[in-house]
DNA sequence: GAAGAGCGTACCGCTGAGTGGAACGCCGAC
DNA sequence: GTCGGCGTTCCACTCAGCGGTACGCTCTTC
């Protein structure tokens, strides 16, 4: 996959070496990550500086505008997003929650958006980031409308056990799914983080069957009872699903 | 600045032929956009799709979910995003109207964020998009804050008219933006977008004076009061530029 | 204040990754 | 049946890319 002997693969690895919480990084630090030779590194890196990929600070290299800006160029998920945000203000302003958006990439969930307020609960969640599948409520949703095979690929894998809530027993796992396509959402209870409750249900294509992606609400345990929620986030995605339908696709 | 002749210079005018409006481009149109010769498109493209940066469908190539990925991590734009969601979703609560988020990029505005309701005016920004500075109330706010030298620099270039509101006389333009840094808010009247009002307030450093970013709410002539609602903005950047000087930067 | 460790930068001759012209097969249009 | 446009494949040439080596700088460390 990584190509260490093209130029691209070098460029991709270099960009790909900043993780999610990482702003700058010194030459040296994508030297050791990449570990490509330093001459190459400091070369192609200034070649991406040059593009306006990356930027170059005095403490090193950070990834540029010019990516965000590219990155949201990406049709599916930015329609996605566009599409979906009046639902998502509708669902945050009902609830008073964190509500997220997100589509199944490969065996884990990138989330195209996150929105919130000041309260919110401090999910380890980001716009663009991923999570397992297994262990959150959005995960559950797309798992359980995903292909037969796909299910048993990610249930049969290595689950992850994130906190003492995480259930990492197939059998348990596959009966939570089919639950979720029986009742049309999936709750998570601090399976991916201590504290942390969420419902998600699908966003559905007019078939009935593929998923397209999935909304959830979070909220904190003590306040905050998921199943109250349970009819906003299934109006919220339906309504969603429709309208996609409806535009184009 | 586009090196035809390095490999990742290719890769770039192919990803860069995508425009904001374009979802899937045959291969053929990237040759024509790009004029590389076609041998080189296709066999870059495929790198680009090996490396998740493109996608090949039936009808051609897409931008992938991985340069989504990939664009979201940039440092600076979405740290400013995260702080900045809980301050536009109050604004969009109190005023339901649509909400704009906006940093300068060389002379024009990059939204950072956009959120809306189902009614939300119809206007032509899009996240991650660009649009001119002396024609948004957004552009105007921070090229008020710019440095003296970057305002005349715009000021004195090309001014495109894009309504016959559009304000392009440099003198005029001048007085609105001494104005707008006197009130600390900026307005645009139908100057983008026929039946499109504008009010837009600047996220300032501490020391009162370096724009970071500027909050602006849209709404439609007739039901929409822009002055009503200069109040509510001013409170959001603000707020929001507090937030940044606390939390770290 | 000398020695050393770690960093960013610059150089430069070798070589294979990248190049792109040419040719092919496949539609759909006329 | 013919033609134009498209996506794909092939292949011999060559220059973009390579990366080991060396330099100068700024901090620690003793």
């Amino acid at each position: 996959m990584e190509d260490r002997n093209t130029v691209l693969g070098k460029a991709l690895a270099i960009l790909r070496a900043f993780g999610p919480a990482d702003s700058v990084l010194p030459l040296a630090e994508l030297v050791r990550r990449t570990d490509l030779p330093k001459g190459t590194v400091h070369r192609v890196a200034g070649d991406l500086v040059h593009h306006r990929l990356l930027d170059k600070t005095a403490h090193g290299y950070q990834l540029s505008g010019g990516l965000f800006e590219l990155g949201l160029r990406a049709a599916t998920e930015r329609t996605l997003l566009e599409l979906a945000m009046p639902f998502l203000q509708d669902l945050y302003e009902r609830t008073h929650e964190t509500v997220h958006l997100g589509v199944r990439e490969g065996h884990e969930v990138v989330y195209i958006a996150k929105i919130g307020g000041h309260r919110q609960a401090k999910a380890p969640s980001r716009t663009g980031g991923r999570m397992p599948m297994h262990c959150t409520a959005i995960g559950k949703v797309l798992l359980a409308h995903a292909g037969e095979d796909e299910q048993t690929a990610v249930l049969t894998g290595p689950l992850e056990r994130r906190t003492p809530h995480t259930v990492i027993a197939p059998g348990l796992l596959r009966r939570q799914l089919s639950k979720a396509v029986e009742t049309g959402v999936a709750y998570e209870r601090e399976e991916s983080t201590p504290g942390l409750l969420c419902v998600a249900a699908p966003v559905l294509k007019p078939d009935g069957h593929t998923v397209v992606a999935a909304i959830s609400v979070t909220g904190p345990v003590g306040r905050f009872r998921p199943e109250s929620h349970e009819t906003a986030v299934r109006a919220a995605a339906t309504a969603l699903g429709s309208t996609l339908a409806r535009r184009g696709r």
